[in-house]
DNA sequence: TGATTATTTGAATATATAATAATAGATTAG
DNA sequence: CTAATCTATTATTATATATTCAAATAATCA
């Protein structure tokens, strides 16, 4: 395993690595949609969104053609979605622990009427 | 799906997204080691390693306990493995497109003879 | 104590993010 | 046709975060 590949593989990760584009990408694994789709499901300033998906885009992760005023973008490889799940499974599992703010999670959406006993 | 939950995800892959801690990560997958012996298999400086090790305790995603002068360092979830396996099924299908640098090293490892036909 | 193992700190450099403004292409109304 | 509008991207820049390297610290062992 060389350098360039651990490199290549950190920067696929570093894509990742931002909630627009963890947002972005669980909306498309839902299907294809526009730029302005997205923006609407996310709630997000326009080239805000645009700035992430040229991104993923740069890395390969989505890619977006034109048709007619609009720009409809895909994920290029449905593994993401396993991807995400299982990242998702993790979270649900031993990370979830040290979590200050899932406790409030909780505590929000759980167990809204209990105090911490 | 608060705003919170999108930070945490991306922390989570943002803790990934760094060449040195994605190796770690792939030595601790075959077996816990002491941060030497990480040090020895990667090929890098102690301290180097430390900090990057520490990265990835914050995140909790490792676990490190103290064995006599060492200090043994396990995966916090199995899952991880198959995060990493994913990870590389989607290096192996489309992302690989675009590569200049996978093309070389497709050139230097898998076809070392024949041209570019 | 001296050597080994590991972590932590500090500072210089590099990279990423966020917000705004500028640009460009396609569509529609006048 | 052309001007205005809608959609999307790109450029700019200030700010924040991450990375790297070297040196200092801490704990354990022989």
């Amino acid at each position: 395993m060389n350098l360039e590949m651990q490199q290549f593989k950190a920067d696929f990760f570093k894509a990742l690595a931002h909630p627009l584009r963890i947002r972005i990408l669980e909306v498309l694994a839902e299907g294809d949609q526009s730029v302005n789709e997205i923006q609407t499901l996310i709630g997000s300033e326009g080239s805000a969104v645009s700035q992430q998906l040229q991104v993923l885009r740069a890395k390969n992760i989505v890619s977006g053609t034109k048709d007619g005023n609009k720009v409809i973008y895909t994920l290029k490889d449905p593994m993401i979605i396993e991807l995400l799940a299982v990242a998702k499974q993790i979270f649900n599992n031993h990370l979830v622990d040290t979590l200050t703010i899932l406790d409030k999670f909780k505590e929000d959406e759980d167990v809204p009427v209990s105090p911490k006993n």
